[in-house]
DNA sequence: CCATAAACTTTACACGCGTCAAAATCATGA
DNA sequence: TCATGATTTTGACGCGTGTAAAGTTTATGG
């Protein structure tokens, strides 16, 4: 079937035996150059590569991993594809992946700690290299990452697992940092902010709340956090912003706050409820009153009206640095010390506060 | 590492022969027990299902594969992961594909031709049983898609592959009824649509354009496109609607018209422009004036402002057609004839038009 | 042309599991 | 208790590749 039309199939080469036959030079040789192709004879290089390109051999991807010491594989796991954040995240892990000849596995959790739990059960019976999580949180399968810990290591992203699960390494943004400096933005461009939560489902809700009183501590100013009108237990982070502000909003509550958002995604929401209630009237500018601002620069805050200010994650450091953790834990040149690697974020002031 | 406090972790057992021994039983009967676990004696199951709860034991993914006749594996390919409909798509294809016990490989062609050849090389290396695929279209390596078609049955979803590549299954929203619907739509409640096309970077580009003018023409209406502005060769939709309109609307062009969109990236795009030359002055509400229109039902169409009037695909229809079409193939089950499933959308109408 | 080292071939075993055939054991009913 | 058939065990081979050891060929320098 699937007719190909004017071109002529290269002749398919099923096991490396064959190859070897067919090309002139043992089974062993050809492994080595497959594995270095440095490491044979040039004109041999050179003779394997002319026929190579002569017909069509793929190497199979399951033996040789069976095989190797190590298997290149590095597993990744979010709690969801649907959300911009963890797919920049998961793009930029699988460039940083390949140019150090990783092979990503990526599976979402669904936000079901049963699902996250499978999913590092899978990995453990692929005898990945390592493991980058961002983790659930709350109600996460202790032993099930207590186990996967002892197979191969495992670094964390976006969000530390909750206390006392275990020690592992860790690569994000430091929200102490990052909630600081909008925070520290939005007292000197206007009123002190109050604060807007994200459903308690990481570690990043009490975290970045932690830090949003801290720096009103600091500033002198009085924390204050909207106490949200429908339980969040859903990963919908824009339904819930949208929802609590609606409600907020239809009751001429913080109509004229300034209201800093956990992350983008409860912005988005909580701006659309705004321009419902029309309280942002001049265009969609921030004119002094209302004013809304986020955290990680989605993708799309910019496209929104007014233009969410916002702080940038470091997404390709984080995947990077991640990736290189793991490599050098792969390869054993990391101390046991659990390592914790905190990146900036970057203030975005644009049109919304 | 990674003291895991309180819990004492089971007996860790590395291979099936280990665990057959520990367990007192043979290792074939233990691979026929995972094979089916009513393959065995109730006496034998409920026994080896004990023992099995009191080790740690994980099968080798990599061997068992390898083993098998069927190696479960089913490969996705898409050109970005930072697009919520193809994030939502294999979101879908994941779930139903859990369902049946296949077990995703996902990557992403990152709009490039030659990551997408390489990527379609490691399915090939990996003996997936099938591969789902949303092909970036121009430029495609054919060659690397007609090998792969030989080995294993090949889907392609979201876009079909440009004329001539090769003829493959297909699962996907009829474009015909798609902007056919919406078309009619916005000519029933106001001004005939001008057609902003998308970055003619795969099939619906061009189907889509097709589909409007026919719509149009049928309609007694004449079909009238948005010449861009600016080259399109990026996957950066909003940026390419924000662009041209930007550029439209400060030459006072197309202010006042119904603008359809190709898809709802550009759409937001689009309607960023206008919100930026305040051309929805009543709260972001359309008032039969500027009117915008997308395709996709896009996961943040509802919290534009004004919020987006769309068609939504059927995402999960096309996720599981696909999955089962494949499956259907795997199995042999299907004419060597090839399928192409065409799944209608159905019209959103909110308040961009 | 020969000594020497580098590269190669041959041969062999390993990996963990699927699978098959033959032998041994078990459960069931008469 | 025994015959019978179902189930399990034993032993073996196969999958495609990694890898090591031992022997053979090739390239290099004198």
């Amino acid at each position: 079937m699937y007719g190909v039309p004017g071109t002529m199939a290269k002749p398919r080469i099923n096991t490396m035996k064959e190859l070897s036959e067919t090309i002139g030079v043992s089974r062993p040789t050809l492994s080595r150059y497959f594995r270095d192709p440095s490491a044979v004879r040039p004109s041999t290089s050179k003779k394997i590569q002319e026929r190579l390109s002569e017909v069509d051999y793929v190497y199979n991807f399951l033996t040789t991993r069976q095989n190797r010491k190590s298997t290149e594989l590095i597993g990744v796991i979010v709690p969801s594809y649907k959300d911009l954040f963890f797919a920049s995240l998961i793009e930029s892990i699988e460039q940083s992946a390949r140019d150090l000849g990783y092979t990503i596995i990526t599976q979402s959790s669904n936000g079901d700690t049963g699902v996250e739990a499978n999913a590092v059960r899978k990995l453990r019976s692929m005898s990945v290299d390592g493991a980058i999580v961002a983790p659930i949180g709350v109600g996460a399968d202790h032993d099930a990452f207590a186990a996967a810990s002892e197979d191969f290591p495992l670094v964390f992203v976006d969000s530390r697992p909750v206390r006392s699960m275990l020690v592992a390494d860790f690569v994000g943004t430091d929200n102490t940092q990052s909630i600081g400096a909008i925070v520290e933005y939005l007292c000197r461009t206007g009123d002190p902010p109050v604060f807007l939560g994200m459903p308690d489902l990481n570690a990043n809700a009490q975290e970045r709340e932690d830090a949003y009183r801290a720096k009103m501590l600091a500033l002198n100013h009085e924390a204050i956090a909207i106490e949200p009108a429908v339980a969040g237990g859903s990963w919908e982070f824009e339904a819930f912003g949208y929802t609590v502000m609606d409600d907020c909003f239809g009751r001429r509550e913080f109509t004229n706050s300034t209201i800093l958002c956990a992350n983008d995604r409860v912005a988005i929401g909580a701006i659309r409820a705004a321009n419902k209630h029309g309280l942002f009237p001049r265009g969609g500018i921030a004119g002094g009153g209302l004013r809304i601002a986020g955290h990680d620069d989605h993708p799309l805050s910019q496209y929104m009206t007014p233009a969410l200010t916002t702080v940038a994650q470091d997404v390709e450091g984080i995947a990077d640095a991640a990736i290189q953790l793991l490599a050098q834990r792969a390869r054993g040149g990391r101390s046991a010390e659990a390592v914790e690697v905190f990146l900036d974020a970057t203030m975005k002031p644009r049109e919304s506060a």
